[in-house]
DNA sequence: TCCTCATAGTCAAGAAAGTGACTAGTCAGT
DNA sequence: ACTGACTAGTCACTTTCTTGACTATGAGGA
């Protein structure tokens, strides 16, 4: 029962084929969750069988027609039900941590190759989620868009996927200062 | 293959029994993963099973008796190994990130409902993982316990918890602020 | 004395998520 | 003429996670 909220936020502010929200959901611009085409789809099919979602044939030319969908009255009040429930907090389940907490077991080179990959990835994420952030704004200063911007939830969630993959990218930088500090310090002895 | 890993890294620096690591991964004190007890006492088994950890019967006075693990040469070999294949990066997935995203077309109360409540669980489980690392560090200094202390491993990753739960606490605070914000705003117009 | 909590663990079943492979057409380049 | 990439979507299968039980024993408090 997760995805399939996450599925309505996404078509609540604009009609999407599965193909576009599979899309949204994909590498990039997943700012609060994640999934695979086929997952989409069904959980598609099964919110339209329960009139979560209606979706409408569009015939296309010069490329296979699709299905837009768009939420329901019974959807949107799904969504007010779902948010009116106490929400689970999620925790961090990174492969990098369980690595990270073996470090003192392990080769801090191995890991270190580990940071810095991650570290890579997180900057290129963030900086992805900053030029949304930027886009969603259109010319206005931050300030004045939170507080008259059309549709802040986006803005929020992106901007907090942002901070997210900040905060990754400084700790993989600190625990790589850490592992070489050590070594070298270890080399003193 | 993750939750295996997690509970391997677990068994690293001390014998532990089932239940013990059930502990370790239950509300709070999973720095880095999370799991239910029929999970972890799966996955002993089936590591167990496997020759990856190694079980000893431990017969006890005035309270059932328990099965020591601790991790095989073998049980090493394969966390090296897992160290040694990319790390695939996680995202975020909360609940609240889905009912924010949505924000535009709820109630701002009930979404501010859910904010405080994440902010104080936040607020809670960053106070516990600041005592966590104070007892991890003893007597040292930050910079010194990193530098020279045995095991930094646990406490890079819990400190990542830390600031993950710090992280969350102000997103929650400043979207409700802009929540608060736009609802004066609209008021005004 | 009863109640609850903590220790120590197990079974069965189901929902949710992930993996791999596959169809079928169009368009841009080489 | 061929290759690769993009649009649009589907089938089958497996792993993982979660839910909800249930068995024991002992200690401490009302």
């Amino acid at each position: 029962m997760a995805l399939r909220h996450a599925v309505l936020a996404a078509l609540l502010d604009e009609e999407l084929s599965g193909y576009q929200v599979t899309k949204a959901f994909a590498a990039g611009v997943a700012n609060f969750w994640h999934a695979l085409p086929q997952q989409v789809y069904a959980e598609l099919a099964r919110l339209e069988k329960e009139g979560l979602v209606a979706g409408r044939e569009v015939v296309q030319e010069g490329r296979p027609n699709k299905r837009l969908f768009r939420v329901t009255g019974e959807g949107l009040a799904e969504l007010e039900g779902f948010a009116s429930a106490a929400a689970k907090p999620a925790f961090l389940r990174e492969d990098l941590l369980v690595q990270v907490q073996a470090a003192d077991h392990l080769d801090a080179d191995v890991l270190i190759e580990r940071l810095t990959e991650r570290y890579a990835f997180a900057e290129a994420k963030a900086a992805l989620f900053e030029e949304q952030l930027r886009r969603m704004r259109g010319g206005l200063g931050e300030a004045e868009f939170l507080l008259r911007g059309a549709r802040v939830g986006p803005y929020l969630t992106c901007r907090r996927g942002r901070d997210f993959e900040r905060a990754n990218r400084d700790w993989c930088r600190d625990v790589m200062e850490v592992l070489r500090a050590r070594r070298a310090a270890g080399g003193e002895v």
